[in-house]
DNA sequence: ATATGTGAAAAGGTTCACAGCA
DNA sequence: TGCTGTGAACCTTTTCACATAT
């Protein structure tokens, strides 16, 4: 073990760890198997097992892992033992959403600033913030040590945005537009696409229409004790 | 070919075509070659040609495919020939933004209503529609004919907003609460969580930091002549 | 007695490389 | 000639199953 190399996988489930250990601590819960914490994160218990044991022998065999030291551990590795102060471009509908979302301070993340390119934005106050423009990016980003961009303009605008941000020494960006992005190695880059989302949902619902299409005519079929081949 | 069965990740990347299909179909590009769409859509050229061949044989060997008959194959593989009836539950900040967004229009869904706990918020107009109270959800959910629910709520409404949505007869789910829901076989259900998305680039991110500091450190050493052993 | 940590096997997904066809 | 469609190789991720530790 240790190979110092944690896999992409398990790096996209510690957040789901680490918001049902947070959880448990609330609920004074000191201790947690894997079995647990494999129930309360939607997964199965050996998989928990072996992400954790990418971060280190952290558990107690006979016992299980201790909370604490866990969130701990999984916080460390997950870089949020600081906050890490974020700019949010584009206040449309969803760039305010998101100002004015709660989870992002109580998960390690502070807004510290809103940008748009609508001069008609700029100063309209968003909770204790007021925008600023875009054009700004870069000294904003210099003063408040900014790595972390959120891109919710509409899709037309984000390249040219993302490459601000870039440009502006940001090396981590979240994106809310539906386009895609290019950016340079050594940016991370991720994306949240609402009707990419909808469209997954869409497939498996039409697929379970299908299906039930053909119970029911099966079911219609069988009365009239139509033969064999009855389909998978 | 023709397994009738496609996996999972394909159907993810379905929509990534779509997109980049249609906006060549506006631009009046009635061909296109793997090699072109994986370049728009961003993966490499033989997953492009793995994925549609399991759609079925459309292309032409030599030629590449037709735009608009891929943009209907592929529509038609994701349930996109009708616009699913969606109803969105829990008008904060959040469902508010998803309400007004445009894009889920645009790309076959429509909002058919929207829904929230709270009485003081029912009644408001949001768009074309007003809010209406989450009791009615059965009524609401037969009467347009809804199999998607969109889940919008704080975290701790968000399991029993997701069972009244079942109960109703709601087969398909996006949840944008930080919670894990429980759905029984049979529904299906996606979630989008903002803080899991950076806290996934806050890992990329602690980690850059961590390489920097290592390559500050053996610039540092260097002029000292320190020896041998440089990290990989 | 009980639950971790981990090799090994299985499954799933990606990429290569080229036969087959227009 | 040029690009699709696809077996085969490769890589990643998941799951199994058990030796190991308390």
């Amino acid at each position: 073990m240790r190979d110092r190399a944690i896999p992409e996988a398990t790096v996209a489930r510690l957040p789901l760890y680490l918001r049902s250990l947070v959880e448990m601590a609330e609920r004074n819960v000191h201790t947690v198997s894997s079995e647990q914490l494999a129930e309360a994160a939607g997964v199965n218990s050996a998989k928990v097992r072996k992400d954790l044991s990418y971060l280190g022998s952290y558990g107690t065999r006979g016992v299980g892992y201790d909370v604490e030291y866990l969130i701990y551990q999984v916080r460390r590795e997950l870089g949020l033992e600081q906050a890490w102060p974020v700019v949010i471009v584009g206040i449309g509908n969803l760039g305010r959403a998101l100002a004015n979302y709660d989870g992002f301070e109580e998960r390690g993340f502070r807004v510290a600033a809103v940008v748009d390119a609508d001069l008609a934005k700029v100063g309209e106050p968003i909770g204790p913030l007021a925008v600023e423009h875009v054009d700004d990016l870069e000294r904003i980003v210099k003063e408040h040590g900014i790595a972390i961009g959120v891109i919710a303009t509409p899709a037309a605008a984000a390249q040219e945005v993302c490459d601000r941000l870039v440009a502006a020494g940001v090396s981590a960006i979240l994106n809310f537009a539906p386009a895609l992005l290019q950016v340079p190695t050594g940016v991370s880059l991720r994306k949240v696409d609402l009707s990419t989302e909808l469209q997954i949902l869409s497939f498996h619902e039409q697929r379970r229409a299908a299906v039930d299409l053909v119970r029911q005519q099966v079911a219609a079929q069988r009365p009239r004790q139509r033969a064999g081949r009855d389909g998978g």
